[in-house]
DNA sequence: CTCCAGGGCAAAT
DNA sequence: ATTTGCCATGGA
């Protein structure tokens, strides 16, 4: 959903509803942004430099989580390795949920072909400089989309029924990111999502990590999550509840951020 | 060929 | 209340 050149991101996204693309590029302490295409005013820029806060999680203080990371014997070398890296959000709760019960249960390359898929299909695009930016689809275009058609680009036929129901529960305003933040807790916010067909407990604790940015959402049982604990000795069998639940405890109110530093640990090292 | 990927559901124990 | 079979596909 985004494209990085010469080290800037450049992403589409909707402000208000109109379609605006962004480069965010680094100076020594800030970010400088840039509006490529759109109308900017007052009140659209003010948007957008809410909306990159919250996608980039700049507001919050790491200094507590290095802290806590510092001080685990099998951790501590993340605190250097990957100092400034923040949890990458998913704002638009709807992509949130397409995404987790996309990549359910396939391997992460398939699951990103089928969103590409998804994407070029369903969603629209701004064009700048002869390059296409695309803007995940909307819950209205979703929900009128054919299951057949979704079959077609090789989504399971249960896959594909699940992404158009949770498009109408949407689209009928009865789901939504603001819903879900208007309930007591982490727990009752779980609850409701996973009353829909499709969500289980990793989809819904996966969704209100990325999109709520709850910070004790913890995708148990995934599979990603669970290599790592095995390949830093923290667990010794992906079926030990107990280890499982004993690391996080060490790891309260960055749960989160634990799991994220955790998938990172599992990406090729570029070059 | 088999196993398993950033699971969940429904049927069968 | 737990376990099992199934879904779809591709890479190891």
């Amino acid at each position: 959903m985004h494209k990085i050149v010469d080290n800037k991101i450049l992403k589409a996204i909707l402000i208000q509803g109109k379609p605006v693309l962004l480069e965010i590029g680094g100076k020594a302490n800030f970010l400088e942004i840039r509006i490529l295409s759109g109308e900017p005013n007052f009140e659209i820029t003010s948007a957008i430099k809410d909306y990159i806060i919250d996608w980039l999680d700049l507001d919050r203080d790491l200094e507590p989580f290095y802290q806590l990371l510092s001080q685990h014997s099998q951790l501590s070398y993340m605190a250097e390795e990957f100092h400034g890296l923040r949890i990458i959000s998913t704002p638009d709760l709807f992509e949130a949920l397409c995404w987790s019960v996309t990549g359910q249960q396939i391997n992460l390359t398939f699951a990103y072909k089928l969103k590409r898929r998804l994407v070029e299909k369903y969603g629209s695009h701004i064009e700048f400089e002869n390059r296409i930016f695309h803007i995940f689809p909307s819950h209205a275009r979703l929900a009128g989309a054919d299951p057949a058609e979704l079959r077609s680009m090789q989504f399971s036929s249960k896959k594909a029924e699940y992404i158009i129901s949770i498009a109408k529960l949407f689209a009928t305003e009865q789901l939504s990111k603001e819903i879900l933040l208007s309930l007591p807790d982490l727990e009752a916010r779980q609850k409701m999502l996973m009353s829909v067909k499709g969500i289980g407990i990793w989809t819904a604790n996966y969704a209100l990590m990325k999109s709520l940015k709850e910070q004790s959402s913890i995708p148990y049982g995934d599979a990603g999550l669970l290599q790592a604990l095995l390949i830093h000795n923290i667990i010794t069998d992906k079926k030990d509840g107990l280890q499982i639940r004993n690391f996080f405890q060490e790891m309260r109110g960055w749960e989160s951020y634990v799991v994220f530093y955790l998938w990172r640990s599992l990406a090729k090292k570029p070059g």
